[in-house]
RNA sequence: GGCUAUGUAGCUCAGCUGGUUAGAGCACGGCACUCAUAAUGCCGGGGUCGGUGGUUCGAGUCCACCCAUAGCCA
């Protein structure tokens, strides 16, 4: 790796000011850190910065749901973040906030630019109105029946029974989320960028080997659909930057969003005399590099490309896309009980863990990872303490009480040494790409070489001949120096490791290019005492995390209040009221996905003498095959309901917070209740 | 519903432009060693590569359809 010095600016996806950093932002802030630590490690100059995502309805409503402001707000959550992201070793030259005069500047300036240029467009949209709190309505505080399946309950945007898309004003009988009023319609004025303008420039900036093959598939759709304008400004009341010249008009969230990674260098480059337009310039040589989720690749890979050009600003040289985080093979959620704060991870267990877990599974495709629990424990554990720290570990001693921490002054196997530098171009090349998976497999196979190495030499055999000390110290020195390469390698993934590894062997291991001075090994040179540099994952740990975990779901939710005051309890009825509905015990005897449905799961249900299909929306919350056998709840005299799948033959009762909030519970009856017994 | 991906041993994953008996780590069984955080080394069992059909002399690898999972639909 001899290229020159390369100048790169990279960022993450700016986390938002509204609920704890979690073990699914950690992927993309943990792969970011670790690529920008290997290109410092190899003689890059490169910058990582990120800021608070602030602005928007939701931090608006949140803020006043706790009785403060939202500069309160947000500014609270940021200390949150920036500890958490200060305890995983997220090393950003700059952590700033969208709510900043320097974003402000910009995102007017873009703005201005973009409306002096004839790409903003002035337009009239009619959009849901909440008459009682005197708001526009964000299609997601919205909700009624699907206008397609008539499911009940559903949001503006899309129905999670018969997967139906269509706009908040389809809805029948809509309501608005925040006060329970019917929503109206009502005109406003709203600006919109002209992303046709763009078209040409996006077309051949997408295309030009910036993007991720998927990424470039998935845009093509879009350009095949046509690229439709956006709509960036929301009327108040809204937390954000009133647009200029337009009262009561503010930049849409995401328009302000992306600028603040520029805000955000620029706020760094002023405190820290760096030109900033060395970076930005539609010239610069600078590479500027986003790492994203694939959920908001859009914004990223057309709004952010066009507004840059537009304002006169360089674009993007690539944007990385990953994949989301599962917990055991499930999406991560509350309600299961897999929702991993960073805090809450932290409390129990080693940063560098994690670290090395995700690096070890991370590629360059927007594929999603999995983290599976005791896959983790015998991962790390197997890997870095079994196999790169026991080199160390069982070298170190003799060194220590043998040759009083002195190695030698040459190497016995230099070939072997040779060995492993060479795989140097491999290894970096993996980092390079973002393939730490690969980079992983290779550092870890050479790993067990020098374990091998060790075996076969069999220094404690050695040890035993006081003539063959000098033999001693050789193989000692030898395999240190291999620990030396390896954990180098490892310094970007494992920093807190590297650290003391460095302090070990006293030498320099991750401030500097190291990686450019790989071939030089330490010789005739003083290391210092070992101490244990790794505990192992203890796995009561990483279960009592677990625990803490599933003790959220219990706990209410922190942006909204109880489940009473969501749903306040109904009015009085009668006994009479009551025994209309036929309430009765079922056996599941079936339970299969219904294709094409995105929620559903069609139960046979046994009642005795009858049988009867059911359609339950359940499918989020429960696995078909765990469904089969039990005894379930129904409504047995309910009008059969006519559905996308088939007609629905009745009801299975469920427990749920309001949208579902907090999971789905199905009733089951206590054991010795038989199919057909009535509920009274 | 449309689109983009993914689906390989119990678990987590490699398998480049189709080519000999499909690989690794963990887990499991046996042996060796005892320097090392019950770590390490050697040997072994285990997979009809989501399903069906097709192209080909030959498919985990290409095509079609289906199923499951994830995301997006501004």
């Amino acid at each position: 790796m001899n290229r020159s010095s390369r100048n790169i600016l990279a960022t993450s996806a700016l986390p938002y000011a509204n609920g704890p950093i979690h073990l699914g932002h950690l992927v993309e802030y943990i792969q970011t850190d670790i690529w920008i630590r290997f290109q410092r490690l190899n003689g890059h100059k490169a910058y990582f910065v990120c800021a608070e995502d602030t602005h928007g309805t939701p931090i608006m409503l949140k803020a006043r749901s706790e009785g403060i402001s939202p500069e309160a707000l947000i500014s609270r959550i940021a200390l949150e973040h920036k500890a958490d992201f200060d305890d995983f070793h997220i090393n950003f030259d700059n952590y700033y906030s969208t709510h900043s005069d320097e974003n402000r500047y910009f995102s007017e300036f873009i703005y201005s630019e973009l409306l002096r240029k004839g790409h903003i467009e002035k337009r009239t949209i009619t959009q849901a109105y909440d008459p009682i709190e005197n708001m526009f309505l964000p299609d997601r505080f919205i909700r009624g029946q699907c206008p397609r399946c008539a499911a009940p309950e559903q949001n503006g945007d899309n129905c999670e029974v018969c997967g139906a898309t269509y706009s908040p004003t389809d809805l029948t009988n809509p309501i608005s989320v925040i006060s329970g009023a019917s929503p109206v319609e009502k005109e406003s004025d709203h600006y919109f960028v002209r992303l046709s303008d763009f078209e040409h420039m996006l077309r051949d900036w997408t295309g030009s080997g910036r993007l991720q093959s998927e990424v470039r598939n998935k845009l093509n759709e879009w350009f095949d659909a046509g690229l439709q304008d956006w709509d960036i400004s929301r009327d108040a009341p809204y937390f954000g930057f009133e647009i200029p010249d337009a009262p009561g008009k503010y930049f849409y969230v995401w328009l302000d969003a992306p600028i603040g990674y520029m805000a955000s260098f620029k706020n760094f480059c002023t405190r820290e005399s760096i030109d900033f337009d060395s970076y930005w310039a539609p010239d610069s040589e600078a590479e500027l590099y986003h790492f994203v989720g694939k959920d908001i690749l859009y914004f990223h890979t057309l709004f952010w490309p066009a507004l840059l050009h537009g304002a006169g600003f360089r674009t993007p040289t690539a944007v990385f896309t990953h994949g989301f985080l599962t917990i055991n093979g499930q999406k991560m959620s509350k309600s299961r009980g897999t929702f991993i704060t960073a805090r809450d991870y932290l409390t129990h267990l080693d940063p560098d863990y994690l670290r090395y877990y995700f690096a070890a599974k991370l590629n360059n495709k927007v594929e999603d990872l999995d983290f599976n629990i005791e896959d983790f424990v015998s991962r790390v554990n197997a890997d870095l303490v079994g196999k790169v720290v026991n080199i160390a570990s069982r070298c170190a001693g003799f060194i220590e009480k043998r040759f009083g921490g002195r190695l030698s002054s040459s190497l016995p196997d230099a070939d072997l040494f040779e060995q492993f530098f060479s795989q140097n171009q491999v290894v970096c090349a993996a980092f390079e790409s973002r393939e730490f998976s690969r980079a992983i497999r290779e550092i870890m196979a050479l790993a067990d070489v020098a374990n091998q190495y060790v075996n076969r030499e069999q220094p404690w055999v050695v040890a035993r001949d006081e003539n063959r000390s000098e033999e001693l110290q050789d193989i000692c020195t030898q395999a240190l120096n291999l620990f030396r390469i390896l954990m180098i390698w490892l310094a970007p993934v494992v920093p807190g490791l590297a650290q003391r590894s460095a302090k070990f062997l006293r030498c320099t291991i991750e401030n500097g290019a190291t990686l450019r001075e790989l071939s030089q090994p330490l010789l005739d040179h003083q290391i210092g005492s070992f101490t244990r540099l790794l505990d192992r994952v203890d796995p009561q740990q990483a279960n009592a995390m677990l625990e803490t975990a599933k003790h959220m779901q219990n706990e209410p939710d922190t942006t909204t209040s109880g489940h009473l005051t969501d749903e306040p309890i109904d009015e009085q009825i009668s006994i009479e009221d009551f025994s209309k509905i036929d309430l009765r015990i079922a056996r599941v005897s079936n339970a299969e996905h219904v294709d094409g449905a995105d929620k559903l799961i069609k139960l046979t249900l046994d009642l005795g003498e009858e049988k009867r299909e059911v359609f339950a929306g359940i499918k989020k919350a429960y696995d078909p095959t765990q469904l089969i056998g039990r005894h379930v709840v129904m409504v047995a005299n309910l009008a059969p309901r006519k559905m996308r799948f088939g007609v629905s033959n009745g009801m299975v009762l469920a427990a749920s917070g309001k949208d579902d909030k907090g999971g789905v519970f199905v009733l089951s009856p206590d054991d010795g209740a038989q199919p057909g017994m009535r509920v009274r």
